[in-house]
DNA sequence: AGCACGCCGACT
DNA sequence: GTCGGCGTGCTC
């Protein structure tokens, strides 16, 4: 009887491969590496990743186990695949299986394989017709008919920097750069696919049209964490079948499997959601780049404020430039930023009397107005006048934040709510005073100074419900809407037609961070909601877009830099002072956290890592307590790890690795590697 | 990470 | 008397 040992990678912390005996049963093919298993583990039962086979095995015989079932539906995952995985393992110092199996839908990793079976089903029947011809393709300016032709024609690897600002027409640049690439494959009869990444699952349905509006005739599947089970196994079957020739995602259809993958698209490289942040924190931008390389296809990183990172690639050649100096839309200008100095002009209800007459012109005109507070809730905390008391989180290093309509006091580090105190807890005062301004109360503020106008916040709170968020940008684009009061949530690519004002009520806390990247983002922050005012240009007649900036340091160099449209200049400062301090992206950087009941148990845990093992080159500096030190009742500390040298960075991290795994300590901790939160 | 086993405290 | 707290040991 045919007997073979499979080789296979499991989602476990531990780090190795395991194996299990396969026996052939009656007309069972043999399995293929590639392919997924269902094997018991421990007391259970769990889907695994066959990376290798062999005809015998070092395990005891006693240990040894048998293959529950082998997927063998499901054609093998290409090496390519396995590779790209492989790599980020290594690279995040994870166990190949905790970066190959959780990103694969359910479905695949059942033991029932029902789900998966209709799903093949379906596809099978899908009409294998495929036509990659755009319609309505509009003409593109020079600058943009130069990127595109530059994409389409890049040979092998070519990380592609597309800069431009907003409305700047990057889209329209994917698109036609799309059309070509499947154009061109169609012509030699290959299949191509295109995977286009976005920050934010809001962003996915309107460029989703978009695109089926170009490409009538082209499979086009969606990958973000909002779609139901049954849709993203559809969807991830489609890619990995090569059906789907044009995938849009968030940053986690990075890892899909995509096995005729010709062009990768990054719009806004720079958002920080490409950056995963728990579990295997993971950069979705790195390993597209990496992805290209490997495939030996272009790669377009789009961005009006690129990250340091790809700006210092950039600069030093190794990625192209393809700039696109001018709005695309017809008698589109930049809008005007001004600064309001706080201190002359004292706000009222958070509001300068600059900034409400320019609200109140808008009003008169019709036009749209958007304010931007990166701050929900209420208020940030509830005060005691009378004694002092504030609203502490009590299992948090935070304050407990008040929601108004909700009628409670929020934690938003461990979600703990309580209702709103009636009278202070130590001393009974009923006067407690909200202190500062989140979204909620400045929409109770403009509410009450301009009754008549339709007042709209969307916050990621307001936004709760499905589909919600979706109601309120179309509410906004369908006129219904006079002042729209948000956070980062509106910041980010809709384009409001109606909008002439935009109105940033306080940025300044970033500008003051402990986080050197703070400043970065904040610019990026900034270029990114002026960019919602005006796009539709000038209307007949109309007045220009107008950005007003609210702030105490209204002379800072940063506001400088926005007010002037000038990433350039700023990010060449930045650079600049990064390479003096010796920061990132000249050096490189990991992260060891440790997370214990006692503060001292997660200390004295990095003490003992930081001084386990030899390091030359390596900067290991000392542990700290995180700036929010407790979260839901876990006490967190950190010790950063610097070097000149990737290479010699993740030779150290391995070796380390195995020193801490063998370490017995109470305290739970994680390595990340490129930390972007510090 | 799960999951089970195992040995001590306050409850119906 | 048991339910359940989490320490620790193991996973081919």
């Amino acid at each position: 009887m045919e007997q073979r040992i499979l080789q296979i990678a499991l989602d476990t912390p531990l780090d190795r491969i395991f194996d299990y005996r396969w026996r052939a049963g009656a007309d069972e093919a043999e399995p293929q590496v590639g392919q997924l298993a269902i094997v018991p583990f421990g007391r259970r039962e769990v889907a695994g990743l066959i990376v290798g086979m062999a005809d015998q095995t070092d395990v005891p015989a006693d240990k040894l186990k048998d293959v529950i079932a082998v997927r063998s539906q499901l054609s093998p995952l290409s090496a390519q695949w396995r590779a790209l995985c492989s790599f980020a393992a290594d690279y995040y110092q994870r166990p190949l299986g905790e970066v190959a199996l959780p990103g694969l839908p359910k479905n695949l990793r059942m033991l029932t394989t029902t789900a998966l079976d209709r799903a093949l089903k379906k596809l099978g029947k899908l009409s294998a017709g495929h036509d990659g011809s755009p319609v309505n393709t509009p003409q593109l300016k020079p600058e943009q008919q130069e990127a595109v032709d530059a994409i389409a024609t890049a040979q092998g690897f070519a990380p592609l920097l597309l800069y431009g600002v907003t409305g700047s027409g990057k889209t329209e640049v994917y698109l036609q750069a799309a059309a070509r690439i499947l154009a061109q494959s169609e012509a030699v009869g290959e299949v191509a696919q295109i995977l286009v990444l976005v920050p934010e699952i809001n962003l996915t349905p309107q460029l989703e049209s978009n695109i089926r509006a170009r490409f009538p005739g082209v499979h086009v599947v969606s990958l973000h964490s909002g779609l139901a089970e049954g849709e993203r196994t559809l969807n991830w079957l489609a890619a990995h079948q090569g059906q789907a020739r044009i995938v849009l995602g968030t940053r986690l259809a990075i890892l899909s499997s995509l096995p005729h993958l010709k062009l990768i698209v990054i719009d806004e490289e720079h958002d920080p959601s490409y950056k995963q942040q728990e579990g295997l924190r993971y950069s979705a931008r790195d390993l597209a780049v990496w992805r290209a390389h490997q495939l030996g296809i272009p790669v377009v990183l789009g961005s009006a404020t690129p990250s340091l990172e790809t700006w210092q690639h950039t600069q030093a050649g190794r990625y192209r430039k393809l700039q696109l100096r001018e709005r695309a839309v017809r008698d589109a200008v930049l809008p005007t930023v001004k600064m309001i100095d706080m201190e002359r002009d004292r706000p009222n209800d958070g509001l300068t009397s600059t900034l409400v007459a320019a609200l109140k012109l808008r009003l008169e005109r019709g036009e749209q107005s958007l304010l931007f507070l990166n701050r929900r809730g209420y208020a940030p905390v509830l005060n005691c006048d009378a004694c002092g008391w504030i609203s502490n989180c009590m299992r948090c290093t935070s304050f407990m934040v008040l929601h108004k309509p909700e009628r409670r006091l929020r934690c938003h580090h461990c979600s703990l709510e309580l209702y709103i105190p009636k009278a202070c807890p130590t001393c009974g005062n009923v006067d407690l005073q909200p202190l500062g301004r989140g979204t909620q109360r400045v929409e109770e503020g403009l509410q009450a100074m301009f009754p008549e106008a339709r007042v709209l916040r969307i916050d990621a709170d307001s936004t709760r419900l499905k589909g919600a968020a979706q109601n309120a940008f179309d509410s906004v684009h369908r006129g219904e809407v006079d002042i729209l009061i948000g956070t980062q949530m509106v910041a980010k690519g809709h384009d409001f037609k109606r909008l002439t004002l935009v109105g940033v009520m306080n940025p300044d806390t970033a500008l003051f961070s402990h986080d050197y990247r703070a400043s970065e983002r904040l610019f990026a922050q900034l270029m990114q909601v002026a960019g919602r005012a005006g796009r539709a240009g000038q209307k007949e007649g109309g007045s220009p877009s107008e950005v007003l900036i609210q702030s105490r340091y209204p002379h800072h160099p940063l506001y400088g830099a926005v007010a002037a449209h000038d990433y350039d200049g700023f990010a060449t400062q930045l650079l600049e002072e990064r390479q003096q301090a010796a920061l990132p992206p000249f050096i490189y950087q990991a992260l060891l956290r440790a997370e214990a009941a006692e503060i001292d148990t997660a200390l004295t845990f990095l003490k003992d890592a930081a001084g386990c093992l030899e390091h030359p080159g390596i900067t290991i500096n000392d542990p700290i307590p995180m700036t929010m030190t407790r979260v839901a009742n876990v006490e967190r500390a950190q010790l950063l790890i610097e070097c000149a040298s990737r290479p010699a960075l993740q030779a150290f991290l391995r070796d380390w690795l195995d020193v801490l795994r063998q370490m017995k300590t109470r305290a739970k901790w994680s390595l990340e590697v490129d930390p972007v939160d510090i």
